[in-house]
DNA sequence: CGAAAACTTGATTGTTCTCAAGAACAGTGG
DNA sequence: CCACTGTTCTTGAGAACAATCAAGTTTTCG
Protein backbone atom coordinates (compact mmCIF):
# COMPACT_ATOMS: atom_id res chain seq x y z
CA UNK A 1 0.00 0.00 0.00
CA UNK A 2 1.87 3.15 -1.09
CA UNK A 3 2.81 6.02 1.40
CA UNK A 4 -0.20 5.45 3.99
CA UNK A 5 3.46 6.59 6.34
CA UNK A 6 2.82 9.69 4.68
CA UNK A 7 -0.58 9.76 6.38
CA UNK A 8 0.72 8.97 9.77
CA UNK A 9 3.77 10.77 9.51
CA UNK A 10 1.64 13.67 9.26
CA UNK A 11 -0.93 12.78 12.17
CA UNK A 12 1.94 11.94 14.34
CA UNK A 13 3.84 15.47 13.62
CA UNK A 14 0.71 17.29 15.75
CA UNK A 15 0.52 15.23 18.37
CA UNK A 16 2.50 12.02 19.74
CA UNK A 17 0.50 8.53 19.11
CA UNK A 18 1.24 5.22 21.12
CA UNK A 19 0.71 1.94 19.54
CA UNK A 20 -3.05 1.78 20.40
CA UNK A 21 -3.80 5.26 18.68
CA UNK A 22 -1.56 3.30 15.75
CA UNK A 23 -3.80 0.59 15.77
CA UNK A 24 -7.24 2.46 15.31
CA UNK A 25 -5.89 4.64 12.82
CA UNK A 26 -5.86 1.24 10.97
CA UNK A 27 -9.04 0.49 12.13
CA UNK A 28 -10.02 3.71 10.17
CA UNK A 29 -8.98 2.41 6.64
CA UNK A 30 -11.36 1.37 4.86
CA UNK A 31 -11.11 -0.10 0.89
CA UNK A 32 -8.22 1.23 -1.46
CA UNK A 33 -9.59 2.69 -4.36
CA UNK A 34 -7.94 3.83 -7.59
CA UNK A 35 -8.70 6.90 -9.96
CA UNK A 36 -7.36 8.21 -13.25
CA UNK A 37 -6.29 11.10 -14.30
CA UNK A 38 -9.13 14.18 -14.56
CA UNK A 39 -11.53 12.11 -12.92
CA UNK A 40 -13.76 13.27 -10.04
CA UNK A 41 -13.32 12.64 -6.66
CA UNK A 42 -16.51 11.19 -4.76
CA UNK A 43 -19.44 11.92 -6.91
CA UNK A 44 -21.18 15.34 -7.64
CA UNK A 45 -24.14 14.16 -7.89
CA UNK A 46 -24.78 12.34 -5.02
CA UNK A 47 -23.73 13.60 -1.56
CA UNK A 48 -20.24 12.68 -0.38
CA UNK A 49 -20.74 10.84 2.74
CA UNK A 50 -17.14 9.70 2.79
CA UNK A 51 -13.57 11.06 3.03
CA UNK A 52 -10.13 9.57 1.67
CA UNK A 53 -6.79 10.04 2.12
CA UNK A 54 -4.49 10.61 -0.71
CA UNK A 55 -2.39 7.75 -0.64
CA UNK A 56 -0.59 8.40 -4.14
CA UNK A 57 -0.97 11.43 -7.09
CA UNK A 58 -2.09 14.75 -7.14
CA UNK A 59 -5.21 16.12 -6.63
CA UNK A 60 -6.71 19.86 -7.04
CA UNK A 61 -9.88 21.31 -5.38
CA UNK A 62 -11.58 24.31 -6.96
CA UNK A 63 -14.53 26.52 -7.87
CA UNK A 64 -16.18 27.49 -10.88
CA UNK A 65 -17.11 31.34 -11.72
CA UNK A 66 -20.46 32.52 -13.85
CA UNK A 67 -18.30 33.05 -16.62
CA UNK A 68 -16.60 30.08 -16.61
CA UNK A 69 -13.41 31.09 -15.05
CA UNK A 70 -11.87 28.51 -12.51
CA UNK A 71 -10.54 29.35 -9.29
CA UNK A 72 -7.94 26.48 -7.80
CA UNK A 73 -8.39 26.17 -3.90
CA UNK A 74 -5.38 24.13 -3.30
CA UNK A 75 -3.37 20.99 -4.14
CA UNK A 76 -4.21 17.93 -1.80
CA UNK A 77 -0.80 15.92 -2.04
CA UNK A 78 -0.41 12.72 -0.45
CA UNK A 79 -0.67 12.22 3.14
CA UNK A 80 -3.70 14.32 2.91
CA UNK A 81 -7.07 13.92 3.90
CA UNK A 82 -9.94 14.53 1.07
CA UNK A 83 -13.33 15.77 1.69
CA UNK A 84 -13.62 15.80 5.86
CA UNK A 85 -15.58 18.60 5.24
CA UNK A 86 -18.46 16.45 3.40
CA UNK A 87 -18.30 14.78 6.39
CA UNK A 88 -19.85 17.88 8.49
CA UNK A 89 -21.51 19.76 6.24
CA UNK A 90 -24.40 18.56 3.77
CA UNK A 91 -23.07 20.04 0.66
CA UNK A 92 -18.95 20.24 -0.74
CA UNK A 93 -18.34 24.01 -1.01
CA UNK A 94 -15.63 22.75 -4.07
CA UNK A 95 -15.20 20.25 -6.70
CA UNK A 96 -11.75 18.08 -6.75
CA UNK A 97 -10.77 16.31 -9.28
CA UNK A 98 -7.41 14.27 -10.09
CA UNK A 99 -4.12 15.67 -11.57
CA UNK A 100 -2.78 12.42 -11.79
CA UNK A 101 -3.87 8.90 -11.41
CA UNK A 102 -4.61 8.84 -8.13
CA UNK A 103 -4.66 5.68 -4.92
CA UNK A 104 -6.85 6.40 -2.33
CA UNK A 105 -7.74 5.05 1.43
CA UNK A 106 -11.28 5.33 1.53
CA UNK A 107 -12.48 6.56 5.42
CA UNK A 108 -15.87 5.21 6.06
CA UNK A 109 -18.69 8.18 8.02
CA UNK A 110 -18.94 6.54 10.44
CA UNK A 111 -15.90 4.89 11.22
CA UNK A 112 -14.28 8.27 11.66
CA UNK A 113 -16.94 9.89 13.97
CA UNK A 114 -16.87 6.75 16.11
CA UNK A 115 -12.97 6.67 16.31
CA UNK A 116 -12.86 10.66 17.12
CA UNK A 117 -14.95 10.28 19.70
CA UNK A 118 -13.72 7.24 21.42
CA UNK A 119 -10.40 8.59 21.11
CA UNK A 120 -9.53 12.18 21.86
CA UNK A 121 -5.75 11.99 20.75
CA UNK A 122 -6.74 10.75 17.30
CA UNK A 123 -10.06 13.45 16.97
CA UNK A 124 -6.99 16.37 17.82
CA UNK A 125 -5.07 15.03 15.08
CA UNK A 126 -7.63 15.38 12.58
CA UNK A 127 -8.95 18.20 13.38
CA UNK A 128 -5.06 19.66 13.55
CA UNK A 129 -4.62 18.37 10.18
CA UNK A 130 -7.65 20.47 9.24
CA UNK A 131 -6.45 23.59 10.70
CA UNK A 132 -3.09 23.40 9.02
CA UNK A 133 -5.22 23.26 5.79
CA UNK A 134 -6.71 26.25 6.71
CA UNK A 135 -3.87 28.19 7.34
CA UNK A 136 -2.73 27.06 4.09
CA UNK A 137 -5.68 28.43 2.78
CA UNK A 138 -5.28 31.46 4.45
CA UNK A 139 -2.08 32.28 3.05
CA UNK A 140 -3.09 31.09 -0.44
CA UNK A 141 -5.90 34.21 -0.11
CA UNK A 142 -3.05 36.77 0.97
CA UNK A 143 -1.02 35.62 -2.39
CA UNK A 144 -3.63 36.14 -4.34
CA UNK A 145 -5.16 39.70 -3.02
CA UNK A 146 -1.68 41.10 -1.89
CA UNK A 147 1.37 39.34 -3.77
CA UNK A 148 2.41 40.18 -7.18
CA UNK A 149 2.58 37.77 -9.90
CA UNK A 150 6.24 36.97 -9.41
CA UNK A 151 5.68 36.53 -5.68
CA UNK A 152 2.86 34.64 -6.07
CA UNK A 153 4.18 32.09 -8.43
CA UNK A 154 7.89 31.88 -6.10
CA UNK A 155 5.51 31.21 -3.05
CA UNK A 156 3.88 28.43 -4.41
CA UNK A 157 6.43 26.78 -5.49
CA UNK A 158 8.36 27.38 -2.20
CA UNK A 159 5.56 25.68 -0.26
CA UNK A 160 5.18 22.34 -2.51
CA UNK A 161 8.68 21.40 -2.44
CA UNK A 162 8.13 22.09 1.76
CA UNK A 163 5.15 20.16 1.50
CA UNK A 164 6.06 17.55 0.22
CA UNK A 165 9.40 17.47 2.02
CA UNK A 166 7.50 17.07 5.26
CA UNK A 167 5.59 14.50 3.95
CA UNK A 168 8.70 12.50 3.00
CA UNK A 169 7.90 12.98 -0.81
CA UNK A 170 11.09 15.54 -1.98
CA UNK A 171 14.39 14.50 -0.14
CA UNK A 172 16.34 17.96 -1.49
CA UNK A 173 15.22 21.04 -3.48
CA UNK A 174 13.51 19.21 -6.70
CA UNK A 175 10.43 17.44 -7.13
CA UNK A 176 7.98 16.33 -9.34
CA UNK A 177 5.12 18.50 -10.33
CA UNK A 178 2.60 17.70 -12.61
CA UNK A 179 0.76 21.14 -12.30
CA UNK A 180 0.39 22.73 -15.95
CA UNK A 181 0.67 26.63 -16.43
CA UNK A 182 -2.84 26.24 -17.07
CA UNK A 183 -3.84 25.02 -13.09
CA UNK A 184 -0.73 27.39 -11.74
CA UNK A 185 -2.67 30.36 -13.42
CA UNK A 186 -6.14 29.13 -12.17
CA UNK A 187 -4.25 28.66 -8.89
CA UNK A 188 -3.00 32.04 -8.80
CA UNK A 189 -5.38 34.67 -10.21
CA UNK A 190 -3.42 35.46 -13.34
CA UNK A 191 -3.44 34.18 -16.97
CA UNK A 192 -1.84 31.72 -18.04
CA UNK A 193 0.58 33.69 -20.88
CA UNK A 194 1.26 35.90 -17.76
CA UNK A 195 2.41 32.17 -15.61
CA UNK A 196 4.56 31.81 -18.69
CA UNK A 197 6.28 34.95 -18.41
CA UNK A 198 7.33 34.52 -14.57
CA UNK A 199 8.53 31.39 -14.98
CA UNK A 200 10.94 31.92 -17.70
CA UNK A 201 11.99 35.56 -15.26
CA UNK A 202 12.30 32.98 -12.77
CA UNK A 203 14.39 30.47 -15.05
CA UNK A 204 16.39 33.12 -16.69
CA UNK A 205 17.82 34.89 -13.00
CA UNK A 206 19.08 31.11 -12.40
CA UNK A 207 15.88 30.83 -9.20
CA UNK A 208 14.08 27.82 -10.01
CA UNK A 209 13.16 26.15 -13.46
CA UNK A 210 9.79 24.05 -14.09
CA UNK A 211 9.60 22.12 -17.09
CA UNK A 212 8.60 19.11 -18.05
CA UNK A 213 6.72 18.44 -14.79
CA UNK A 214 9.74 18.51 -12.95
CA UNK A 215 10.74 21.08 -10.06
CA UNK A 216 14.45 22.41 -9.91
CA UNK A 217 15.12 24.94 -7.42
CA UNK A 218 18.58 25.85 -8.14
CA UNK A 219 18.32 28.80 -5.42
CA UNK A 220 15.93 28.38 -2.60
CA UNK A 221 16.97 30.80 -0.01
CA UNK A 222 16.79 33.50 -3.53
CA UNK A 223 13.29 32.08 -4.42
CA UNK A 224 12.22 32.18 -0.54
CA UNK A 225 13.22 36.05 -0.38
CA UNK A 226 11.63 36.70 -4.04
CA UNK A 227 8.67 34.94 -2.48
CA UNK A 228 8.73 36.55 0.87
CA UNK A 229 8.54 32.98 2.62
CA UNK A 230 7.72 32.87 5.94
CA UNK A 231 7.57 29.19 6.85
CA UNK A 232 5.64 29.48 10.07
CA UNK A 233 1.93 28.54 8.46
CA UNK A 234 3.34 25.51 7.32
CA UNK A 235 5.45 24.51 10.40
CA UNK A 236 4.96 26.10 13.92
CA UNK A 237 7.11 24.69 15.66
CA UNK A 238 10.21 25.20 13.23
CA UNK A 239 10.78 21.79 12.16
CA UNK A 240 12.14 22.72 8.55
CA UNK A 241 14.89 24.39 7.29
CA UNK B 1 -26.12 40.09 27.95
CA UNK B 2 -26.71 41.37 24.15
CA UNK B 3 -27.40 39.26 21.14
CA UNK B 4 -26.53 34.98 22.70
CA UNK B 5 -29.71 34.30 20.80
CA UNK B 6 -27.69 35.18 17.35
CA UNK B 7 -25.10 32.20 18.39
CA UNK B 8 -27.90 29.99 19.62
CA UNK B 9 -29.86 30.60 16.35
CA UNK B 10 -26.74 29.87 14.14
CA UNK B 11 -26.46 26.67 15.84
CA UNK B 12 -29.98 25.45 15.82
CA UNK B 13 -29.25 25.94 12.14
CA UNK B 14 -27.46 23.20 11.86
CA UNK B 15 -28.33 20.74 14.17
CA UNK B 16 -31.98 20.94 16.29
CA UNK B 17 -30.76 21.16 19.53
CA UNK B 18 -32.98 20.55 22.56
CA UNK B 19 -33.49 21.68 25.74
CA UNK B 20 -30.48 19.65 27.41
CA UNK B 21 -28.16 21.16 24.66
CA UNK B 22 -29.41 24.64 25.58
CA UNK B 23 -28.45 24.45 29.04
CA UNK B 24 -25.21 22.85 28.27
CA UNK B 25 -24.33 25.93 25.77
CA UNK B 26 -24.91 28.02 29.25
CA UNK B 27 -22.85 26.16 31.28
CA UNK B 28 -20.05 26.93 27.77
CA UNK B 29 -20.09 30.33 28.35
CA UNK B 30 -17.64 31.80 30.41
CA UNK B 31 -17.29 35.70 31.45
CA UNK B 32 -18.45 38.46 29.08
CA UNK B 33 -15.29 41.19 28.03
CA UNK B 34 -15.22 44.48 26.33
CA UNK B 35 -12.84 45.42 23.92
CA UNK B 36 -12.69 49.13 22.65
CA UNK B 37 -12.48 49.52 19.16
CA UNK B 38 -9.20 49.16 17.38
CA UNK B 39 -8.02 46.33 19.64
CA UNK B 40 -6.55 43.41 19.16
CA UNK B 41 -8.78 40.36 21.04
CA UNK B 42 -6.90 37.81 22.73
CA UNK B 43 -3.23 38.61 23.23
CA UNK B 44 -0.61 37.88 20.39
CA UNK B 45 2.36 37.63 22.55
CA UNK B 46 1.49 35.25 25.04
CA UNK B 47 -0.46 31.90 23.27
CA UNK B 48 -3.99 31.98 22.83
CA UNK B 49 -5.92 29.33 24.53
CA UNK B 50 -9.20 30.57 24.78
CA UNK B 51 -12.26 31.19 21.98
CA UNK B 52 -15.04 33.80 21.86
CA UNK B 53 -18.18 34.03 20.99
CA UNK B 54 -18.58 37.41 19.49
CA UNK B 55 -21.73 39.15 20.76
CA UNK B 56 -21.85 42.71 19.53
CA UNK B 57 -19.80 44.76 16.95
CA UNK B 58 -17.06 43.78 14.66
CA UNK B 59 -14.16 42.19 14.11
CA UNK B 60 -11.67 41.54 11.05
CA UNK B 61 -8.86 38.95 10.74
CA UNK B 62 -6.04 39.95 9.10
CA UNK B 63 -2.36 39.10 7.82
CA UNK B 64 0.44 41.39 7.04
CA UNK B 65 3.02 40.98 4.29
CA UNK B 66 6.43 41.56 4.25
CA UNK B 67 6.32 45.07 2.49
CA UNK B 68 3.38 46.41 5.03
CA UNK B 69 0.35 45.04 3.09
CA UNK B 70 -2.86 43.72 4.78
CA UNK B 71 -4.69 41.06 3.61
CA UNK B 72 -8.14 41.10 4.99
CA UNK B 73 -9.51 37.13 5.62
CA UNK B 74 -12.40 37.12 7.00
CA UNK B 75 -14.91 39.93 8.87
CA UNK B 76 -16.95 37.72 12.30
CA UNK B 77 -20.18 39.55 12.73
CA UNK B 78 -22.11 39.32 15.99
CA UNK B 79 -22.97 35.38 16.94
CA UNK B 80 -19.47 34.06 15.25
CA UNK B 81 -16.92 32.54 17.48
CA UNK B 82 -13.32 33.88 17.20
CA UNK B 83 -10.72 31.95 17.48
CA UNK B 84 -11.45 28.22 17.84
CA UNK B 85 -8.47 27.27 15.92
CA UNK B 86 -6.47 28.91 18.23
CA UNK B 87 -7.75 25.74 20.98
CA UNK B 88 -6.42 23.58 18.46
CA UNK B 89 -3.24 24.79 16.85
CA UNK B 90 -0.82 26.43 19.16
CA UNK B 91 -0.26 29.44 17.15
CA UNK B 92 -2.81 31.48 15.41
CA UNK B 93 -2.46 31.65 11.80
CA UNK B 94 -3.55 35.20 11.96
CA UNK B 95 -4.74 38.36 13.97
CA UNK B 96 -7.62 39.80 15.00
CA UNK B 97 -8.27 43.11 15.22
CA UNK B 98 -12.18 45.36 16.63
CA UNK B 99 -13.32 47.72 13.98
CA UNK B 100 -16.24 48.57 16.66
CA UNK B 101 -16.02 48.57 20.48
CA UNK B 102 -16.96 44.52 21.19
CA UNK B 103 -18.37 42.74 23.60
CA UNK B 104 -17.74 38.87 23.84
CA UNK B 105 -18.32 36.19 25.58
CA UNK B 106 -14.94 34.05 26.55
CA UNK B 107 -15.31 30.21 26.29
CA UNK B 108 -12.68 28.38 28.33
CA UNK B 109 -10.82 25.86 26.42
CA UNK B 110 -11.12 22.92 29.15
CA UNK B 111 -15.07 23.60 29.21
CA UNK B 112 -15.01 23.43 25.34
CA UNK B 113 -12.97 20.21 25.01
CA UNK B 114 -14.99 18.61 28.04
CA UNK B 115 -18.93 19.69 26.61
CA UNK B 116 -17.98 18.50 22.85
CA UNK B 117 -16.77 15.02 23.70
CA UNK B 118 -19.58 14.47 26.08
CA UNK B 119 -22.43 16.07 23.66
CA UNK B 120 -21.96 14.81 20.13
CA UNK B 121 -24.78 17.20 19.06
CA UNK B 122 -22.61 19.93 20.16
CA UNK B 123 -19.70 19.38 18.64
CA UNK B 124 -21.24 18.68 15.41
CA UNK B 125 -23.12 22.33 15.37
CA UNK B 126 -19.60 23.82 16.29
CA UNK B 127 -17.09 21.94 13.61
CA UNK B 128 -20.55 22.62 11.26
CA UNK B 129 -19.99 26.75 11.56
CA UNK B 130 -16.33 25.57 11.06
CA UNK B 131 -17.01 24.24 7.91
CA UNK B 132 -19.29 27.56 7.31
CA UNK B 133 -17.10 29.77 7.92
CA UNK B 134 -14.49 27.88 5.36
CA UNK B 135 -16.64 28.08 2.91
CA UNK B 136 -16.87 31.55 3.59
CA UNK B 137 -12.97 31.93 2.90
CA UNK B 138 -13.06 29.74 -0.03
CA UNK B 139 -15.43 32.06 -1.82
CA UNK B 140 -13.44 35.24 -0.88
CA UNK B 141 -10.58 33.42 -2.54
CA UNK B 142 -12.58 32.82 -5.51
CA UNK B 143 -13.32 36.91 -4.91
CA UNK B 144 -10.25 38.15 -5.16
CA UNK B 145 -8.57 35.60 -7.86
CA UNK B 146 -10.87 35.30 -10.28
CA UNK B 147 -13.73 38.42 -9.71
CA UNK B 148 -13.68 42.14 -11.29
CA UNK B 149 -13.46 44.80 -8.82
CA UNK B 150 -16.80 45.91 -9.65
CA UNK B 151 -18.11 41.81 -9.05
CA UNK B 152 -16.37 41.67 -5.92
CA UNK B 153 -17.08 44.73 -4.07
CA UNK B 154 -20.70 43.60 -4.94
CA UNK B 155 -20.23 40.17 -3.85
CA UNK B 156 -19.02 41.16 -0.59
CA UNK B 157 -21.86 43.55 0.15
CA UNK B 158 -24.66 41.04 -0.69
CA UNK B 159 -22.83 38.19 1.85
CA UNK B 160 -22.43 40.50 4.57
CA UNK B 161 -26.40 41.55 4.43
CA UNK B 162 -27.47 37.35 3.98
CA UNK B 163 -25.02 36.62 6.96
CA UNK B 164 -26.60 39.67 9.30
CA UNK B 165 -29.86 38.60 7.98
CA UNK B 166 -28.88 34.74 8.86
CA UNK B 167 -27.80 36.01 12.09
CA UNK B 168 -31.35 38.54 12.56
CA UNK B 169 -29.02 41.88 12.65
CA UNK B 170 -30.77 43.06 9.37
CA UNK B 171 -34.12 42.59 8.17
CA UNK B 172 -34.80 44.69 5.05
CA UNK B 173 -31.73 45.60 2.58
CA UNK B 174 -29.84 48.04 4.72
CA UNK B 175 -27.60 47.35 7.76
CA UNK B 176 -24.93 49.28 9.38
CA UNK B 177 -21.38 48.38 8.50
CA UNK B 178 -18.42 49.77 10.43
CA UNK B 179 -16.44 48.60 7.36
CA UNK B 180 -14.35 51.93 6.34
CA UNK B 181 -13.11 51.93 2.40
CA UNK B 182 -9.28 51.06 3.35
CA UNK B 183 -10.85 48.03 5.25
CA UNK B 184 -12.87 46.83 1.82
CA UNK B 185 -9.55 47.42 -0.01
CA UNK B 186 -7.46 44.95 1.98
CA UNK B 187 -10.33 42.92 2.05
CA UNK B 188 -10.81 42.26 -1.37
CA UNK B 189 -7.22 43.02 -3.00
CA UNK B 190 -7.42 46.30 -4.80
CA UNK B 191 -6.82 50.03 -3.53
CA UNK B 192 -8.26 52.24 -1.79
CA UNK B 193 -9.15 54.95 -4.89
CA UNK B 194 -10.40 52.07 -6.88
CA UNK B 195 -12.70 50.97 -4.34
CA UNK B 196 -14.20 54.66 -3.82
CA UNK B 197 -14.59 54.71 -7.49
CA UNK B 198 -16.17 51.09 -7.54
CA UNK B 199 -18.32 52.30 -4.91
CA UNK B 200 -19.74 55.44 -6.79
CA UNK B 201 -20.20 53.32 -9.95
CA UNK B 202 -22.50 51.12 -7.65
CA UNK B 203 -24.19 54.31 -6.57
CA UNK B 204 -24.61 55.79 -9.81
CA UNK B 205 -26.34 52.97 -10.85
CA UNK B 206 -28.47 52.98 -8.16
CA UNK B 207 -28.05 49.68 -7.16
CA UNK B 208 -26.38 50.31 -3.72
CA UNK B 209 -25.33 53.38 -1.64
CA UNK B 210 -22.35 52.95 1.22
CA UNK B 211 -22.17 55.99 2.64
CA UNK B 212 -21.63 57.17 6.75
CA UNK B 213 -21.30 53.28 7.79
CA UNK B 214 -24.77 52.10 5.96
CA UNK B 215 -25.15 50.12 3.16
CA UNK B 216 -28.53 50.80 1.67
CA UNK B 217 -29.16 48.60 -1.32
CA UNK B 218 -31.49 49.37 -3.80
CA UNK B 219 -31.71 46.79 -5.38
CA UNK B 220 -30.79 43.67 -4.24
CA UNK B 221 -31.73 41.33 -8.06
CA UNK B 222 -29.46 44.12 -9.28
CA UNK B 223 -26.93 44.02 -6.73
CA UNK B 224 -27.06 39.72 -6.80
CA UNK B 225 -26.15 39.69 -10.82
CA UNK B 226 -23.69 41.98 -10.75
CA UNK B 227 -21.88 39.68 -8.35
CA UNK B 228 -22.91 36.78 -9.73
CA UNK B 229 -24.00 35.84 -6.09
CA UNK B 230 -24.59 32.35 -5.67
CA UNK B 231 -26.00 32.00 -1.67
CA UNK B 232 -25.88 28.21 -1.66
CA UNK B 233 -21.83 28.34 0.18
CA UNK B 234 -23.74 30.06 2.76
CA UNK B 235 -27.31 28.22 2.52
CA UNK B 236 -27.19 24.85 2.13
CA UNK B 237 -30.59 24.45 2.69
CA UNK B 238 -32.30 27.38 1.00
CA UNK B 239 -33.52 29.26 3.76
CA UNK B 240 -31.92 32.79 2.06
CA UNK B 241 -34.09 34.48 -0.32
C1' DC C 1 -13.75 74.96 16.61
C1' DG C 2 -9.60 72.92 15.02
C1' DA C 3 -7.02 68.94 13.61
C1' DA C 4 -6.82 64.52 11.93
C1' DA C 5 -8.78 61.04 9.45
C1' DA C 6 -11.49 59.45 5.75
C1' DC C 7 -13.28 60.18 1.41
C1' DT C 8 -13.25 62.00 -3.51
C1' DT C 9 -11.55 63.12 -7.96
C1' DG C 10 -8.23 63.77 -11.84
C1' DA C 11 -4.01 62.57 -14.33
C1' DT C 12 -0.53 59.36 -15.20
C1' DT C 13 1.82 55.04 -14.91
C1' DG C 14 2.23 50.15 -14.96
C1' DT C 15 1.19 45.40 -14.30
C1' DT C 16 -1.40 42.10 -16.23
C1' DC C 17 -4.84 40.62 -19.81
C1' DT C 18 -6.34 39.54 -24.35
C1' DC C 19 -5.57 38.42 -28.91
C1' DA C 20 -2.84 36.08 -32.16
C1' DA C 21 0.31 32.92 -34.09
C1' DG C 22 4.17 29.83 -34.09
C1' DA C 23 6.97 26.02 -31.67
C1' DA C 24 7.52 22.08 -28.79
C1' DC C 25 5.57 18.14 -26.91
C1' DA C 26 2.56 14.00 -26.09
C1' DG C 27 -0.56 10.63 -27.48
C1' DT C 28 -2.57 7.79 -31.39
C1' DG C 29 -3.08 4.82 -35.11
C1' DG C 30 -1.01 3.08 -39.09
C1' DC D 1 8.90 3.76 -35.90
C1' DC D 2 6.79 7.53 -37.92
C1' DA D 3 3.37 10.71 -39.42
C1' DC D 4 -0.62 12.96 -37.62
C1' DT D 5 -3.14 15.71 -34.32
C1' DG D 6 -4.38 17.87 -30.46
C1' DT D 7 -2.59 19.95 -26.36
C1' DT D 8 0.57 22.70 -23.99
C1' DC D 9 4.00 26.01 -24.10
C1' DT D 10 6.16 30.32 -25.86
C1' DT D 11 6.56 34.90 -27.56
C1' DG D 12 5.03 39.47 -29.44
C1' DA D 13 1.91 43.50 -29.74
C1' DG D 14 -1.74 46.23 -28.18
C1' DA D 15 -5.47 47.11 -24.88
C1' DA D 16 -7.48 47.37 -20.36
C1' DC D 17 -8.04 47.37 -15.63
C1' DA D 18 -6.30 48.86 -11.56
C1' DA D 19 -2.25 51.22 -9.02
C1' DT D 20 0.10 55.27 -7.82
C1' DC D 21 0.67 60.09 -7.30
C1' DA D 22 -1.23 64.37 -6.03
C1' DA D 23 -4.60 67.60 -4.48
C1' DG D 24 -8.97 68.91 -2.69
C1' DT D 25 -13.20 68.02 0.15
C1' DT D 26 -15.94 66.23 3.61
C1' DT D 27 -16.55 63.99 7.92
C1' DT D 28 -15.34 62.74 12.47
C1' DC D 29 -13.80 63.44 16.92
C1' DG D 30 -11.66 65.57 20.80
Amino acid sequence: MPHIDAFVKKLSRYCALNQADLSVLRELQGPVREFSRGTEIGDEYEERTDAYILLDGWVHNYKLTRDGGRQIINFPVAGDIIGLRSLILPVASYASITLTNVTVCLIPRERLVDVMTRFTHIAASILWTQAHEEAITVEHLVSVGRRTALERVAHLLVELVYRLRLSGLASGWTYDCPLGQHELADALGLSVVHINRVLRQLREREIVTFRQNRVVIHDIAALREVAGFDSSYLDPEGVLE
